[in-house]
DNA sequence: ACCCAGGTGGCCC
DNA sequence: GGGCCACATGGG
C-alpha cells in the first residue's frame, strides 16, 4: 500500500502551468537581492519595495553606500518595511563584515557554497531563509529556499510534518528533484505566489488557484511510493 | 479592531 | 533544545 503523498515535480508543473514563470528574484543588482532579502524577513513585500525605492532614489543601493551612510538615516529610509531597527543594523552588519573580509560583493559570493551558507549564517540577522535568498538568488548556487508557505502548503499536502525544521525540510526538496538553480528559483517563486494568493491562514480549499486540481484535492490522486 | 506579511534573535526553563 | 516573545509598518 503506497502512502498518498504528493510527488514535487507534479506540483511544480501544476504551479508554472497556472502561474507561469516568476522570473525571480524581482531586483537589478546582487546587492538588491541581499537587501530585499533582509528587508522582507516578516514583512510584505509592497512594503519592503517602497524601502527599496528609497534607497535606489538616493542612490543607496550600493554594498559602499549602505556601509558609509549613518544608521539613523538608514532607519529613515527603510522605516516602510517595518522592524527598521533592526534591519538597519543587519544591513550594517552585512556590509561590515562583507569589507572587513572581502573586497567586494562578487568574491564573497564567489565562495563554496557551504563555506558561503556557513558565513552567512554567522552574521547577525541571517537565518536560514535569508542566507539561502542570498545564495540562491545572488550568488546563484543551488540551495534550496524555505519559508512560511512552504512549509504551510507541503505539510498541508501530507508530505511533511508540519512541525517539521528547516534543514530537514530543505533536505527533503533537495532530495527530491533535480539540483538545479533555475529550477529552485521558480520552484520557490511559484510557491510564494501560491502562498500570497490562496493559502493564507485557512487549508487549502476550492479557492485554491489550481482549481479542481487544488492541491489539497491533489495528494488524494497524485502517489508516490511510500 | 483585529490579523497578517517571502524571519530572526533573545530569553526562559 | 524547545516554547514564547519582541520587533514595526501598511493593507485587508
Amino acid at each position: 500500500m503506497g502512502v498518498m503523498v504528493v510527488d514535487l515535480l507534479s506540483v511544480y508543473g501544476l504551479l508554472l502551468k497556472h502561474f507561469g514563470r516568476q522570473k525571480w528574484w524581482p531586483a537589478e543588482t546582487k546587492f538588491e537581492v541581499v537587501v530585499g532579502a533582509i528587508l522582507t524577513q516578516n514583512a510584505n513585500w509592497k512594503n519592503v519595495e517602497r524601502a527599496i525605492t528609497n534607497l535606489k532614489d538616493n542612490d543607496l543601493m550600493e554594498p559602499d553606500r549602505i556601509h558609509r551612510i549613518s544608521e539613523e538615516r538608514l532607519k529613515a529610509l527603510i522605516r516602510p518595511a517595518g522592524y527598521y531597527n533592526s534591519k538597519s543594523r543587519k544591513l550594517k552588519e552585512f556590509t561590515n563584515f562583507l569589507f572587513d573580509n572581502y573586497n567586494d560583493l562578487n568574491e564573497f559570493l564567489a565562495l563554496p557554497l557551504e563555506q558561503l551558507r556557513e558565513q552567512l549564517l554567522s552574521l547577525w540577522g541571517i537565518g536560514p531563509e535569508t542566507a539561502d535568498s542570498v545564495i540562491l538568488y545572488a550568488a546563484e548556487k543551488p540551495s534550496f529556499v524555505i519559508d512560511a508557505y512552504t512549509k504551510r502548503i507541503f505539510s498541508r499536502l501530507g508530505l511533511v510534518n508540519e512541525e517539521i525544521g528547516y534543514d530537514t525540510l530543505k533536505n527533503f526538496f533537495e532530495r527530491s528533484i533535480p539540483r538545479d538553480v533555475s529550477l529552485y528559483k521558480e520552484f520557490h517563486a511559484l510557491i510564494v505566489e501560491l502562498g500570497k494568493n490562496y493559502c493564507k491562514t485557512k487549508p487549502l480549499c476550492g479557492a485554491c488557484p489550481l482549481g479542481k486540481e487544488c492541491p489539497e484535492k491533489l495528494k488524494h490522486k497524485v502517489f508516490i511510493p511510500g
